[in-house]
DNA sequence: AGATATAGTTAGCCCAGCTAACTATTAGAG
DNA sequence: CTCTAATAGTTAGCTGGGCTAACTATATCT
């Protein structure tokens, strides 16, 4: 049987967001961790990016900075970032986690890890291991926009 | 090396929003079809549920009437579907494809497999495969809004 | 010094969720 | 048969999260 990316792409499309609803609807629920998906992304960017600034997250995920800088405003107006003039370069704006900021990721992560691992957990270990293999295929392919996607050949 | 469901769960909330991202941003690029995603999966809905009424849209995606009621109107409002009183049960809403629905939802379709197939396009048979097979593994835990999830480990 | 480029913000628009409150219709109790 | 309760949708109004256009502030370059 020949496999095309095509019917590849055909199954991916309807899956993905499938599991998409389902993760911002439980993100939706809670209302102990109250972060929207964007926003546990964001949270997610800066704790691995310390110190980076508005275009950077931008970037990163795609997004205009006015875009950025009102999602930002939402997270610093809710003490979990902290938003200061870069003075090498007061242009600049540099971004980092608040303490607060820190445990509401790691509330949120692990809510989101219990809810995801109680989907999982009917799978056998062989279709667990198709699973984690197959993210790993995905994930070169649309990181960072996927700019350099075309090129995963190698 | 043993696998558990929380690695897995790991990897799968990393990777599905970066997918997910892609595709939005995709779909907000294309003029041409114009349709938001979940737009897009509404069209799909009906398409796949002819004859379905508001609720049934609404249940299947995890979204409460009103939601689902606006976006109805949007695509009504753009000549994408009908919307007709029930006669047997006034209080119920008829929803279906119309013709150009119909259309716009081939266009989308092309497009999105056009777009994801090409990011696929550098991977193995034996990658796509694992993809493929992926996808069937986590249909149906996330199918449906999850309800009969918990319960898929018989 | 003055033009140009870069980083962010503000204003204002749209889509897409939500709840609360409402209308219309149907089903059921008496 | 009527009156109440339940059901299906809509409307109003809120929030969040995208966008563009226009603006400010800073840096850079001629």
């Amino acid at each position: 049987m020949f496999l095309s990316p095509d019917e590849c792409a055909r199954e991916v499309v309807e899956v993905v967001p499938l599991i998409m609803r389902a993760l911002v609807g439980e993100m939706r629920r809670h209302d102990a961790t109250d972060l929207s998906v964007p926003q546990f992304a964001t949270l997610a960017f800066l704790s691995r990016n310390e110190g980076a600034c508005l275009s950077d997250a931008a970037e990163h995920f795609g997004l205009r900075l006015p875009s950025m800088s009102k999602m930002i405003d939402g997270l610093v107006s809710r003490g979990l970032v902290l938003r200061r003039t870069n003075p090498a370069d007061r242009r600049r704006v540099t971004l980092a986690l608040s303490e607060r900021g820190g445990d509401a990721l790691r509330v949120a992560r692990e809510a989101t890890r219990v809810f995801l691992a109680e989907r999982l957990s009917g799978l056998t270990e062989l279709q667990l291991a198709a699973v984690v293999q197959t993210m790993a295929i995905l994930r070169p392919l649309f990181d960072g926009g996927g700019e350099g996607a075309s090129k995963a050949s190698g």
